[in-house]
RNA sequence: GGCCCGUUGGCGAAGUGGUUAACGCACCAGAUUUUCAAUCUGGCAUGCAGGGGUUCGAAUCCCCUACGGGUCACCA
């Protein structure tokens, strides 16, 4: 590549950093990286009906977190600023004016209602939903005629008639479009000032030397606007690669209000899910390692910027399997120390009403061991509430299976043994209770299952879960002995 | 409807003319562990949406059909 590699990732300021925008960014983010380019994020805030207030921060605030920092852009500066469209509207003015002089566009007058009616009555014929072109040549007259109406112009592009723009994309090869397909002459400028997607994307894209154009699929019938707006102004269009959507479980676009799935970022944060655990699934979601690496599951985000080639990417819609988001993010959960996942339990348990928002020392403590008990099966941080619920519970239910286990004929002698042990136990802790646990064996001579399952069971009231002493150890003392009381009780009155 | 794109096991997903069709998840079976988890080992597509071609040879190239998706705005 003989030039520097520039890259942008442009959100609208709409709310929350989306999966698939965050993707998008990702692989913005890694090719820059790749080739030692630069990584540009610049905010596309034309749409103000959708733009929330926050919006922007909250998009900086996720891409932070996954850890994609960017060289240029809005809040870091750069020589191309400024990079908020809204705050651009004189370039795109007098670009759109340059235009106006030179016949390549021209105002309308038509109102959205005209437009609207225009494109109803083409679909009802069965027809493709289209600007027919009624500004197109207005004389001075008419144009004044509208004035004295009181209409505000919008200002439209001149596609060229019986034209073929072909998009060399970089994941989806060669794609041609006939201009007349692409929908009529499009507005690049409202009668407000603020231009339309399709105008402000060139005009920053080229200002800011963008090299590489990194977007979602939805965006390439786009293109062959883009395209010929570069070619009005006689600048080279930058290359381009459209990434295939990210599918839901259903196979189906996520839409944003899809309940089927968990959609943004900063929800998965907050949930514990790691940034690094959402970047590894992230990347796979369309793109393949190469070679020795095709079987590699892990990855790092620099092993990713060393690995990454838009070639790798894939034209098939990738499908979002939460499954393995919580298998990944349970591996690199596993990874960090419990006091970090403590960290990110903590609030979880607060919420739920489990422990105080503020902690004593001992309450960390037991905090951090009851999550190093749990650490390996927490898919994220808020695991650890369904998983600890037997901690904070007083009644134990026993559900048939652990029924059929109290049914059986030793366990009041175990029950009882265990009982005994632990109420006579000086100090309780872990390994104290471990000892009671062999004592029992020794007294009844069971062992194995038949002296494990029985007291987990009547305890926590469950045939499965983690490590029996370190279970009794962080239940305590008091909890433990009630509940081989209440099992006792019922099994003696049958 | 026009134009674009996709379709590999229960699921995700590699594989772009010649491989026993990777890998992961899930599942099943053994091993280990005084229970439970974890861990380890092994098993798991006679077939790549369906049908036609091209070729000595096709998941890989071409055509048709089906299904799924994108897009056709003064939204991005």
């Amino acid at each position: 590549m003989d030039q520097r590699v520039r890259v942008r990732f442009a959100p609208s300021p709409t709310g929350h950093l989306h999966i698939g925008g965050a993707r998008t960014a990702l692989f913005n983010y890694l090719f820059a990286r790749h080739h030692g380019g630069d990584f540009i994020v610049r905010i596309e805030d034309t749409d103000q009906k959708r733009n929330v207030e926050g919006g922007e921060a909250k998009i900086l605030d996720s891409l932070r977190w996954l850890g994609l920092e960017w060289d240029e852009g809005v809040d870091v500066g750069g020589p191309h600023g400024p990079y908020r469209c809204m705050d651009r509207l004189a370039i795109y003015r007098e670009h759109a004016e340059r235009l106006l002089a030179e016949g390549k566009a021209y105002y309308c007058y038509c109102t959205e209602e005209e437009l609207a009616a225009e494109r109803e009555a083409l679909k009802a014929r069965g027809e493709m939903p289209r600007y027919l072109g009624k500004c197109r040549n207005l004389t001075p007259e008419q144009r004044a005629a509208y004035e004295r109406e009181g209409r505000k112009p919008s200002i439209r592009f001149r596609v060229p008639e019986g034209r073929e723009y072909v998009v060399e994309d970089l994941v989806r090869g060669t794609v041609r479009f006939e201009t007349s397909g692409v929908g009529g002459d499009f507005v690049i400028l409202r009668p407000d000032g603020i231009p339309t997607y399709n105008f402000a994307v060139t005009i920053d894209d080229h200002l800011m030397g963008i090299t590489h154009v990194i977007r979602g699929e939805e965006h390439l019938s786009n293109t062959p606007r883009q395209l010929m707006i570069y070619e009005a102004f006689g600048w080279e269009p930058p290359r381009f690669a459209h990434l295939s959507l990210i599918l839901n479980p259903n196979r189906q676009k996520m839409s944003k209000r899809d309940e089927s799935i968990i959609q943004f970022i900063e929800q998965y944060r907050t949930l514990g899910y790691l940034p690094e655990a959402l970047v590894n699934f992230l990347v796979l979601l369309g793109w393949a390692p190469e070679g020795e690496y095709a079987e590699q599951e892990f990855f790092s985000l620099d092993e990713l910027v060393r690995l990454f080639s838009l070639e790798r990417v894939s034209k098939a819609p990738a499908v979002f399997d939460p499954e393995r988001l919580r298998w990944m993010n349970n591996h690199y959960l596993r990874q960090r120390p419990a006091e970090e996942v403590a960290k990110l339990a903590h609030p979880h348990l607060a919420a739920a009403g489990r422990l105080p928002e503020v902690l004593s020392d001992d309450q960390w403590r037991w905090l951090v061991d009851l999550v190093t008990l749990f650490q390996e099966q927490m898919g994220c941080a808020a695991d650890i509430v369904p998983l600890s619920e037997l901690f904070f519970r007083e009644d134990v239910v026993y559900n048939e299976e652990a029924k059929a286990v109290l049914a059986e004929s030793h366990v009041p002698t175990v029950l009882a043994a265990f009982r005994r042990e632990a109420e006579a136990l000086t100090d309780w802790n872990a390994g104290a209770v471990k000892n009671a646990l062999k004592a029992v064996q020794k007294a009844t001579g069971h062992k194995g299952k038949q002296l494990f399952m029985p007291i987990r069971v009547a305890v926590t009231g469950q045939t499965h879960g983690p490590d029996l002493a370190q279970t009794l150890f962080l239940l305590g003392r008091e909890r433990v002995v009630s509940r081989l009381i209440r099992a006792l009780d019922a099994l003696a009155t049958g």
